[in-house]
DNA sequence: GATGAATGAGTCTTCATTCAT
DNA sequence: GATGAATGAAGACTCATTCAT
């Protein structure tokens, strides 16, 4: 398993070149010799340079697709804000620890080729859709007040996008604290009137 | 001044291929072929490629400053509210007018240079100082419940980017419903859930 | 028309280098050192090496084509030999005069790419059927004996090429008396004619 | 001898592959990857690439000399005529049953390298000698028509040639067919016999 | 002997920018 | 001012060959 060692390893040097820098400022060179491999070498493990890039960027939206869970409702499952806080928590601490990924995914992804812009824009769609169906079932449920889910969906999903730029920029604050933030913004924004006495005290004590 | 008409023109053609192809993938031939000028007019109007784009660049983050008003208190300003929604209502209209401006700014402008990059995550961080400021005058008046501003600040400039995203990829719908449905859904969020009551009613008849 | 020149003048010093070195000893390097233009200015002109390749391997073929007259009967006609030899000639100093169009046709156009092997097979393809449809012609006005005018075609072919590689590897000789010995050979061989009514039996029966 | 047949082997596969792909566009991996070979291995049979080319086209021309013998004059010798007939005859069985090496002579030897093209050069020259000198011998026993034998020599050489290339093209014919018009027509050429009385004048005063 | 990962020199090609006319 | 031919630095990619295991 050496080789997939070292491709593994070129991949994480790219990674943080590609972050600072972006696609186009990013030479092979610059990776080669932050690998410390032969040009040569570069291409035993990559297609090109465009390749090694769409790998890093599948691997930020598996990650990140992996850590976002369809809201279940049903007996012994747990509470819908509950599930939204273990989702937004689980994107947000893999935020923290790749930061690079996420930078790449944020600032570099978008604009270089059609196809992945295609990808990516697939990708949030698929979230703003999955967001939307969540919030259509609270209406349902008399959990979310009536609006037009498919704004609100996307005014969720610009949200915690751009506080996880932020998060990309600074020093790590305190996660957990910012979940909370962010998900009663998010609440009480959706949730009907009625239900506010409740639902405000979600994620407190 | 037929120089400046002839400069202006050039800006529209190269605004449209910028926002359609990127940066990168936009050659001085492409715009200059759009232009209908010789390779050395370019020059003679344009410092260089990266200039030009520039230009643009600073032009959409000039009229969209310029259509962000800080919210005023006092006797003869409208309601909070209604400063609120103007301000949406100008960036919006602004937006559906110079959607490849838009799109230049949302999907070509990041991560080509750190120079530029960092000129327009000040004029994001601008907006979200702008806005945690008037969350942080509601508080004192009464009218925000207590939160981490900066946060809020942060997911409510997000969800309205993320919203200007969708409107510059797809037909216009009803741009006044858009902007109160994004108000309603930023103002329960951020408001005093005391004042929901009061606040619900914005916008409505 | 100062750019024709200049194109002219690239196409000239490469045509040279191709004949020296062909085409994959030659690189893009020699040729713009030769005909001392800039590495751009070459792709100004030319698609790309490949591309100058081909036009100078038109060239010739489009020359030789142009130089070989299909062989009429008819009053007001010349005898066949004369129109023969009339082709043969012109063929000849045409040769003579693109000594280095005539070595890239010969040593380096064959073999390295299929499309253009096609190209040329077709050409001599297309010479041979020329030379068989007059044996044809040539044993029906009884000017010619019977025989497989297809292998004959060839042979005369192929004599005519192998004499043309001499001819472009040394000093030009007469080459009014080579074309009358070529002549002569193809119509009655190397045979003393008092013993062709001997040797006429050969290999038969 | 486990290790001369695996380098024979090899030979085989790039054999095949030479012939069809020529030199430039077969590569190591493609000879390697035929023979099931690793790289490394390659090296221990073969200087390089060029090496192994180079042996094929020796083992050619080695195989194409061996079959053409010298014209012998004497008594217990066969005819002339017989003695050309079985040496075309055994190189056309050889081109026949070697079709990818006579294909490497022919498409692929020429232009690759000076000193190679040297050596094949030198190998035609020594025919057309030989091919000459029986022409002189000839004329010495009056068997052949005053000429110039060079030239002649070449138009012979140059018609076998081509008429091979043709052979290892298409579908095999009848090789004793084929060999015996190619005789007939170096001997007696094209011309109907009973024409050559009036044809000899041809071109000369 | 055999392997195949590693090497890096060698090439082609692009494209923003310049400058003589 | 306008032109567009010319420039050449920059960068991606290939592939024959080597060498440690």
């Amino acid at each position: 398993m050496e080789k997939q060692a070292r491709r593994a390893q070129v991949l994480r040097h790219a990674k943080r070149i590609f972050a600072r820098k972006g696609y186009h400022r990013t030479n092979v060179a610059d990776i080669i010799s932050r690998a410390r491999i032969a040009r040569g070498t570069f291409y035993l493990y990559f297609e090109n340079k465009k390749d090694l890039f769409e790998e890093l960027l599948e691997q930020v939206l598996r990650e990140l697709a992996v850590r976002i869970h369809r809201i279940r409702i049903g007996p012994g499952e747990p509470e819908p804000a509950d599930q939204l806080r273990a989702n937004l928590r689980r994107v947000m601490s893999f935020v923290l620890s790749e930061r690079d990924l996420t930078n790449i995914l944020l600032s570099h992804a978008l604009g270089f080729d059609p196809e992945l812009d295609e990808r990516i824009q697939t990708f949030y769609d698929r979230i703003a859709a999955q967001i939307q169906r969540s919030l259509d079932l609270g209406i349902t449920m008399g959990l979310v007040r009536r609006c037009d889910t498919r704004t609100a969906a996307y005014c969720i999903l610009g949200g915690v996008k751009e506080t996880i730029a932020q998060l990309s920029r600074q020093a790590p604050p305190d996660i957990d604290g910012l979940v909370e933030e962010i998900l009663r913004f998010g609440l009480s924004g959706v949730a009907r009137p009625e239900l506010l006495e409740t639902l405000r005290n979600i994620g407190e004590p």
